[in-house]
DNA sequence: AATGAATGAGTATTCATTCAT
DNA sequence: TATGAATGAATACTCATTCAT
C-alpha cells in the first residue's frame, strides 16, 4: 500500500497526449462518489463512467487516495469560488445576507449533489490528514469571505449556521421555508 | 492492525455460548466505524474486535447493510437518549440554553467520535432510504426536545445551529470559544 | 428467495411433535432438487420449504448426501412402481405395447419434473456408487416389467427407446407426436 | 485431487503473458465437470487444474454461469461436430446404419466422459434458458445429418433410440453387447 | 428427542495495482 | 506513452455440520 517513491519533484505533468483526461477523470470521479459513495467509488466504475480503460487511471493517478484527494480538492475549491463571488458581488450587509440566505436555499450549497459529496469529504477527511488541508482550506475561504461583510465572531456564526441549515434543508422532509432561513440569518447577524 | 494486547493467557474465550453477541456486535461495529470508516468496515474488521468468528457475522445479521442500518440506528437512538434527556432536565429557557451549549461543547473526544460517526451516517443515508429512516427520526425527536422550550421556528433554527456548529468545531484547527458558542445560541434564541 | 437466516425471522410453529417428519422431508427434497438442482439444493432450502428448523436436517438424516439418496431412492421407486403397474395391467402384446406409449406420452414419465429429477439422479449416480445401486434396480425393476410381454431382447431395446423419447419429448421444442411415438414402438416390438 | 505429475522441475509457467488461456480454461472446466459434476465445479477448481490464479477466472469470464454455458457449448460443437463427421462419411443405408451402431458403441472411456457430461448439461439446461439453446441446436444438427441418409420420423426415432442406448449402455452394469444394438438399429431403420 | 446458536471451511466475485508490450 | 491482460489479496456471503441445552 505504501506509494512507491520516485523523485520527490514536482507532478510529471507530461500529458502530452489526450490532455483534460487527468481534469475529465477528476470530474467523474465526483459524479461517481456522489452516486456510489468513497465506499463504492473503484477504478473500474470511474473508468466505466470516464470510457478510460482501466489500465490508464494508475497512469494518470498514483493510486486511488491521489484520485479521491484531487477531486474533493476540486469539489472545495468551485463551492468556495462560489461562496466568494456570491459574497463579493453584495454591497452592504443587507445585501451579504441576501447572499447568504441565496447560498443556502440555493444550488450551490443546497444541490442534492454537493450536499452529499461533502458529507463524504468530511467523512473522510476526518481519518486522512491530506483532505484536512483541504476542508480547512474551505473553511479558511469561507470565513474570510464572510468577514468581507460582518464582524469575525458573526462570521464564523454565520458560517456555522450556513453548514447546519444546509443539511438540514438536505436532509429533511420538509425543508425549512426561505422565510425562515433569512429570520435565523437575520438573528445571528443583526442590522447593526 | 496491532493485535490487542492483554494479559499473555488470552484465551479465544469458549464462545459456544455467548449471550448478548447481537447487542455486542452493535457496539463494536460503531467503533470499528469510527476507525476506518463505513468504506473500511468490513465483516473480518468487526468479527476479529469482537472477538468473533468471521462466519458468525451473517448469522446474526442479514448482511453488512443490516448490521450498518442497526450501528447507525443506536448511535441515532443514544444521541437523541442524551439530548432529550440534557433538554428535559433544563427548568425554563435560561437553563435551557445553557444546556444547549453544553452540548454542543460537550467532552471534545467522546463528541468527536459521534460526530464522525455522524458525517458517515448522513452519507449513508443519503443513498439509504432506511437509514433515511433513522435520520428523520432522529431530527424529529431533536426538534420536540427543543420544542418542550422554544418556539417551533426558534426550535428549527437551534437544531440547525447545533448541527453546524457541533461539525465546525470538530473539524476547525482551533475550535470556537464557548463563550462564542453562547453568544450565538442566545442570538438565535433570545430571552424573550 | 434467501432462506431466513438467524435469530430474527419468524418463528416456524411449535413442531415438537411432527412424526412423518422424515417422509415429507424426503418429498419436499424432491421438490428442491426439481426447482435448483443438485446443485443448489441445501440443508437450509429444505428445511425452509419443509417448514423446519435448521438444525433438525442433521437430525433426521446423517448428512446431506443420506438425505440425498433417499430422496432418489423415493423417485426410483414410484416411478418404478409407476412403470410395473401400467405394464401390469396390460393383456396381451398389444396393450403392451400402448402401455409403453402411454407411459412415454403420459404424465408418469413424460412430466417434466420427473424427467428433469432424472437426469439429476443419472449425473449424481455416475459419481455416487450408492446411487449406482438405485439406478441399477430401477433399471432392472423397467426390464422386468417390459419382460412380462416381450423377448429379453427386445425388452432392452425397449427400456433404451424409452427413455430416449421420453429425454427428446422433455427437450425438444416440438415434441413427436403420439403417433410417430406409437411407431417407433411397433418398430421394435412388431406383432410377432 | 492428485498433483499433476510431472518432471520435478515443472515451473508454474510464467504466466504474466498466456494467449489462449480462455480456451484452455474451457476445457479444463469440461474435465472438472465430468470429474466433479457441475455442482462440485467451482473457479478454485478450474483455476487450480489449469494452472491459472483464481483472480483470472472472472477476468476471462463474466462469472461461472458465463463459464459453464462456454464450456457447454463447446462440448455440444465438437459432439456435434463428430456426429455429423461419422454420418458424412457414410454411403447408402447400410453404411449410414452402421456408423450409427458405431456411434453408440464407440470408445467406452471417452464416450463416458460426455454421456456424463450430458446429463450434467441437461440437468443444467432445464434451468438455464440460454443452455436450452446449446441443447436445441445440438438435436437440430444431429437430426440434419440422421435426414441425410433417412426420412424425418426414421431419423426422429433413431435420434432417440441413440440417446436411450447410450444412457443405459454408460449405466448399465453388463452393457447391451453390439450386436443387440445392431439389432435395435435395423428394426428401426429398416432396409427399404 | 429436538433445536437454536454457533463455526470454520469454502464460494463467487471485486479490487487496486502491476507489468509486458 | 498508454493499455490490455494479469494477479493475489480481500470482500460479502453460504454452507454442512456440530453442540449445549
Amino acid at each position: 500500500m505504501t506509494a512507491p517513491q520516485g523523485p520527490p519533484s514536482e507532478k510529471p505533468r507530461s500529458r502530452r497526449h489526450d490532455p483534460g483526461r487527468r481534469e475529465r477523470l477528476i470530474d467523474v470521479t465526483l459524479d461517481v462518489i456522489a452516486e456510489n459513495g468513497v465506499a463504492g467509488t473503484t477504478h473500474r466504475k470511474v473508468a466505466a463512467a470516464a470510457n478510460v480503460p482501466l489500465g490508464s487511471m494508475t497512469y494518470h493517478f498514483q493510486g486511488i487516495d491521489e484520485l479521491l484527494a484531487a477531486a474533493f480538492t476540486k469539489l472545495a475549491d468551485l463551492t468556495a469560488d462560489g461562496f466568494e463571488a456570491a459574497l463579493s458581488a453584495a454591497d452592504g450587509p443587507r445585501q451579504a445576507r441576501e447572499a447568504v440566505v441565496g447560498l443556502i436555499t440555493g444550488d450551490l450549497l443546497g444541490e442534492r449533489r454537493s450536499i452529499l459529496l461533502t458529507y463524504e469529504l468530511y467523512a473522510l477527511a476526518a481519518r486522512r490528514p491530506n483532505l484536512r488541508l483541504v476542508t480547512d482550506t474551505w473553511m479558511a475561504r469561507s470565513r474570510a469571505a464572510l468577514e468581507r461583510h460582518f464582524d469575525p465572531d458573526t462570521a464564523r456564526m454565520l458560517d456555522a449556521l450556513i453548514e447546519g441549515l444546509s443539511i438540514h434543508r438536505a436532509l429533511a422532509l420538509n425543508p425549512m421555508p426561505v422565510q425562515t432561513v433569512r429570520e435565523a440569518v437575520e438573528r445571528i447577524a443583526p442590522d447593526s
